[in-house]
DNA sequence: CGGGATCTTGAGCAGGTTCAAATGCTGTGG
DNA sequence: CCACAGCATTTGAACCTGCTCAAGATCCCG
């Protein structure tokens, strides 16, 4: 049960997409990424094409794409690396409501008031790509696919950000880290990388604050863990032995889910993981 | 300070609008209201009006609008009444994620998988207008206005989980229920019913389902603010004496809301409702 | 190799939960 | 109209999870 998986370090901190392969990572529920392949047939608003492929920022690690209180001036889709997105008190207290990786877009929660009400930083390298807001609304008003794309992201934030209310409001520390263990996992899995094996683009302070909890919490438990033979963890890469286990202690609504990622999914991911 | 403002038996239990005004009343972020403005103008199209004026219904308390699991087929807006939406762990522990009143739009967090995610159930006799989905694709792909509507109030769902998601992770239980009495306040002041005196439409339970919190800690934080003469509190009914004392409380984002809704606010809404 | 950031571990404390019981309110049926 | 059942609310007291403070260990980068 110790050492069978072979170390293979594919993490949030590893990927490095070519830049042909923008228009092919496969993402079913990110509408960027379906805009670009829009965006590479034969009628494409030009516009659209050129905020695409020449809109891309490369930014490092702790610069803010955008802070509270910004004008909302286009949507971004993640094409390397990772951010958090943050909300604050008055008194500087931070709560990050996520972690985005390749393939998310973000921004467009701004929608409403047209400025944003959280901030965005950057937890390592990151590449994205920038889409002016005028270019998107043109483009969503010749497209329908473009506008059902704008509504199940947002949609699909909501279902996160409930998820998360869950497990703030009512789960324990034991809970909280399970689930975003595994939560993290499958993400990963979506988007063809390891699901059992991974590296953790962010600090342990940045779990407290995202799982309400305190940093040595964090540790506290991730070491109980380790200890019960459930995971290993060295720095920030973590190995998930026993997902099965992790699912229960995690407390995930089970009636709808379970269906969908049964834990036999991890078995088969990890029996490809062996030598 | 005790008894200067002048009873006015206005809450959220006693709102009763006449059918006539279905589409007159004024709400900005209410999409579907202002759907139903749409459907009294001369270029209308039928199957919207018709599900506008015909498809309402009469709910009473306990009763379920969906439940996890659902397939969605409408979204609901709220004309009288109010309705809770909660998710659950699957050993039953329940998060309310919102309490919805007149004039909110429930549903749309549905769209990212056409199934419901949460569930919603009737806290008082409500009546809500039901909008079939291939009615609102239909109208939505032939108005933009109706689409722009449809992502703002997504858009806004995700701001007010925000809100609880900083609620739920780094407040405590004053700063919880200061929050969410000034929210409450906030939310019936748009809807021009009084901002400083009314009824609760949950009880204590829900309260703390809400605010991640146990029914008896509410209970004692609530009895604090009303010896400290902030509030007076009887049964479900709630004054509100000293709101700018609560804003220092809640601990709120300062910087971006203080200017939009500053203390004097309240204060010259407090003035309107003296003798 | 050094210094700052990150991570880990320990010990004591406290806010909020849990369990228990008393009180108050509401609506229903006789 | 009143008594009663059932639910909601309130209050008390003990307990416990997770926080705070503090110190040491480890890692990473220049």
């Amino acid at each position: 049960m110790t050492a069978m998986v072979r170390k293979m370090p594919i993490g949030l901190m590893d990927v490095a997409t070519p830049t042909s392969e923008i228009c092919s990572i496969s993402c079913s529920v990110c509408g960027i990424y379906a805009l670009c392949r829009e965006a590479n047939g034969p009628d494409v608003d030009p516009r659209l094409q050129e905020s695409i492929v020449k809109n891309r920022r490369l930014l490092k690690r702790g610069e803010f794409l955008y802070r509270i209180g910004d004008p909302l001036r286009a949507i971004y889709a993640i094409r390397s690396g990772s951010i958090k997105t943050c909300v604050r008190t008055n008194d500087g207290r931070v709560q990050i409501t996520s972690f985005h990786i390749s393939g998310d877009v973000l921004g467009l929660g701004a929608f409403a008031t047209h400025h944003y009400a959280s901030e965005a930083q950057v937890m390592e390298t990151t590449m994205v790509c920038e889409v002016p807001v005028d270019v998107l609304e043109a483009y969503g008003n010749e497209n329908p696919s473009i506008r059902q794309q704008m509504v199940k992201i947002l949609s699909q934030e909501i279902l996160d950000n409930q998820e998360l209310l869950l497990l703030l409001g009512k789960k324990n520390a034991e809970e909280r880290l399970a689930t975003f263990l595994l939560s993290l996992s499958r993400r990963l899995l979506k988007r063809s990388y390891s699901p059992l094996e991974f590296n953790l683009s962010m600090s342990r302070s940045d779990i407290g604050s995202y799982l309400g909890m305190a940093e040595e919490t964090v540790c506290r438990v991730l070491a109980r863990f380790e200890e019960e033979g459930l995971i290993v963890l060295t720095r920030r890469h973590v190995q998930l032995l026993n997902p099965d286990r992790l699912m229960v202690l995690a407390g995930d609504e089970s009636a709808v889910k379970s269906k969908e990622v049964p834990g036999a999914a991890f078995g088969n991911a990890c029996a490809g993981l062996k030598t």
